[in-house]
DNA sequence: AAATATACTTAACACTGTTAAGTTTCCAAA
DNA sequence: TTTGGAAACTTAACAGTGTTAAGTATATTT
């Protein structure tokens, strides 16, 4: 069956030349300009052929928004050699917000646009969010050892959790998309952002207070 | 000069009723589901008669946008009758919550897409973005009211504006493109929102401790 | 009544995602 | 080796999008 094994082998090869063509246009001139017959064009097929490797164009965005994903964990690499946990939380929260700013074309993919959330849904039945399940996670953990080593008053993690992805997510989506460009000049952004967290975080630090 | 003034109420009125139907697809359909096809359809006249009265798309969306402000301010009014700025504060994102999961397309207009936005630097060279601003500074208000009153920790109030608009942003944000979906059971979602806000607010609290 | 300004429409351009139907290519069995 | 059929790929089209140039009525002014 060594000829079967070829033909599957070419099959994920174009597959990857799909992906690349896509990642190419996406990088290149965002996401709103990636189109079938744009990638079409530049792996040299007809646009329909693209269709006999990807269900849609959202299954192709939600290939993409992994990658996503795989850049963002790059930005982390170091993030685990942190001992103290709050430290950790408080470059976790600078990554993520750095991540977000310097990739914003990944970034809408990863968690503003629908597309990529409509292709998990129609791929999977389950429908399992495992990239965002396992950020989150991590998130988590690292506010369970604030806890355990008593550097943050005890409550429910899930909700601590979602208020702090909550906080810096509404952060870079409120940026990226604009919405700060007019109350905060450019430059000052970034170190605003950070201070904002500082802020929080400074709140949530019970270490050094005589409760 | 009679005349010209009829005409210019009657220009008014073409406007009023472009934006009044772009307004009942909008409710019923969604913004994705605003055309301009769809919009002259509606009041019957061609789809370029709409170019007439207005720049494109996006100055339609703005005007929609503008209009979410005003339902936004609707869920407010009883805001101002709180004497308790922290307590106001609790209620000021309760119901921005509330707002945004209960007109998920008003919010994506208002907070997520970039067609107003870009309809704003077309339409205005400053650029004022009045609406946000104006919501913004109630926020600002507010939590100087907070400091003054020694309730929570005096501070940087454009730091800490920017961490609570951003986290009630980021949850409705989050929630609306189901990003917490596959996190959060759905009728747990309310609850666990109000839950993470509760606990930030906490946080801040700074009444009951002997600092 | 003729000239002009205003209001509106037709037709088109250049795109978009997607699909039905047709063609070419390639491999296996007769 | 020829034939049958599956697999890979393309052409052409559908139905839609925002937008604009050019043309046509309508109404006002000269």
């Amino acid at each position: 069956m060594g000829i079967s094994e070829r033909k599957e082998k070419q099959k994920q090869e174009i597959r990857k030349m799909i992906l690349d063509a896509s990642l190419k246009l996406f990088m290149e001139q965002g996401f709103e300009n990636v189109s079938i017959r744009k990638i079409a064009d530049l792996i040299e097929y007809s646009p329909t052929t693209v269709y006999l490797y990807f269900k849609d164009k959202n299954e192709i965005l939600f290939n993409l928004h992994e990658l996503g994903f795989q850049k963002m964990a790059e930005y982390n690499t170091d993030l685990w050699t942190i001992k103290n946990p709050l430290v950790r939380l408080t470059k976790m929260g600078e990554y993520y917000l750095q991540f977000g700013l310097e990739n914003p074309a990944f970034y809408e993919l990863m968690f503003i646009l629908k597309a990529p959330m409509e292709a998990l849904e129609a791929l999977d039945a389950n429908c399992e969010w495992k990239s965002g399940d396992q950020a989150l996670g991590k998130l988590k953990n690292t506010l369970q050892e604030c806890m355990d080593k008593n550097l943050i008053e005890k409550g429910d993690v899930d909700a601590m959790a979602m208020a702090i992805w909550s906080m810096v997510h509404g952060m870079v989506a409120l940026a990226i998309r604009d919405r700060f460009d007019k109350l905060v000049p450019r430059d000052q952004m970034v170190p605003m952002m950070n201070k904002s967290l500082t802020w929080l975080l400074n709140a949530l630090d019970v270490s050094g207070k005589k409760t």
